[in-house]
DNA sequence: TCTTGACTCTGACGTAGCGTGAGGCTCTTA
DNA sequence: TAAGAGCCTCACGCTACGTCAGAGTCAAGA
């Protein structure tokens, strides 16, 4: 008769559990007040209390209400078992987010040496990141980028200029109908593997994942819209002629 | 009129996103597919493709569908304010992911070096790291962990024993009614210093969080349940008069 | 031509864990 | 006895779909 029970808003002052919670708990019957008052109001005796807190501990550790009701329940409930679960998936979780945590990251660096910052630009950047991790490790980006600071902007739009031209070149060769394996297109050729070693730093792995690239994607994709297939197709029969 | 146009089965093949997704985006009117058939078959022109794939490049970054809405409206959208918000957020999220999977590590060691995994034992580890964490800094707390490895269950348990010992006779001198700065109570309270410093390994800062607990915790709280407020008071007694 | 099977449609519920009202009692105090 | 604080039970909302259910559509085979 006089044990301490006390009513849903005193449980929640006390605990710092929010009164609607408390509620939500016997909804669902993970707590039910012991008693009620006459009126209906909620009585929490010590026991409940007692509970309460379990329940509060076992959310702290990131256990979802239902297991927590089946922790508490005692029924076959292998604790280490859960334990490994959760621990596994939380690292899992860690992990997709620093992945994308890193994408954002490189976009904002991306965007930060752009003039202009439109929607367009950023999808175009995010596209271009999504195949680039595609085919290249993390380590090679991380290598790819390192290497972009080190150059610096003008660098690579400079190496950019040099791609278009040396593009618009051989394009005007082979509207020309000029032979791939004649002197001029060999010499476009080899100014064309000298900007590929350039991008890869002589990197061979970097190259591998490279060509991966341009074989599993249509070169205007790979190249972003700077080479299309028959280009691309008349400068390699040049390179093969190469040797 | 000859324009290709997809189906949603198709689409949702091309893209690999699923039907109920086009459904949906449909419903919430982010991608609206540009025609119908007579029997009301969406049919999703190419802008609809494109769009499409704006949309999933946006999810790739975290965005969510109404963001990408007001992204792809261009309604005075701030684009690198957005990727800062989202930078940060996830930061947060994934400190607190950590902090989670540091607690889940730490209970599953501490339940390893167990004889038996009940319940009730998961919960005591649970109030017990939690109510270390609110002292003791995550440094503080990795080096007691250290220590704790290179002691080996046995020394801990030992102590645990020694300070049982220590409390249970400081308990029989107080039944007695001994004078606290009496000399064999004395030497209790130095016995008491020595196991404290054995436990701090006499890091100042450790003594001073610990000193911290006992003070806002009471003391068969923080020391779940192997002292209580009158024998801790019976022997800080003591522990004053040595001075 | 009819049937079958693959596809499509809309509608509606479920998810996890509450937040946030709405509308109506109950209790205490002035 | 009236007011204010606290309690009650609904019930919707949130995210981004998954998963039926029941019904219509379309192309191909018997």
């Amino acid at each position: 008769m006089g044990a301490i029970t006390l009513k849903v808003g005193e449980l929640a002052k006390q605990t710092g559990v929010s009164v609607r919670t408390l509620h939500y708990y016997d909804e669902i019957n993970l707590l039910s007040p012991s008693h009620r008052t006459e009126a209906g109001y909620r009585l929490y005796d010590e026991s409940d209390i007692i509970r309460l807190q379990q329940i509060v501990s076992l959310r702290q550790i990131g256990f979802s209400l239902e297991e927590i009701r089946e922790c508490l329940e005692q029924r076959s409930f292998s604790v280490e078992h859960i334990i490994q679960l959760h621990s596994t998936r939380l690292r899992e979780q860690i992990q997709l987010s620093q992945k994308l945590l890193y994408r954002l990251e490189t976009i904002a660096q991306t965007m930060s040496s752009m003039e202009t910052v439109s929607v367009e630009a950023l999808i175009e950047t995010i596209e271009v990141m999504i195949m680039l991790e595609k085919y290249y490790t993390p380590e090679q980006l991380e290598t790819l980028k390192q290497r972009q600071e080190v150059l610096g902007e003008e660098q690579i739009q400079q190496a950019q200029a040099d791609w278009q031209m040396l593009i618009e070149q051989a394009r005007t060769e082979m509207a020309k109908g000029t032979d791939p394996t004649s002197a001029p297109v060999k010499a476009l050729a080899r100014r064309s593997l000298e900007l590929i070693q350039a991008f890869t730093g002589g990197d061979p792995e970097i190259e591998q994942s490279l060509n991966q690239m341009y074989q599993q994607e249509p070169p205007d994709v790979a190249s972003r819209g700077a080479i299309d297939a028959a280009v691309m197709e008349y400068l390699d029969r040049a390179r093969a002629a190469l040797e």
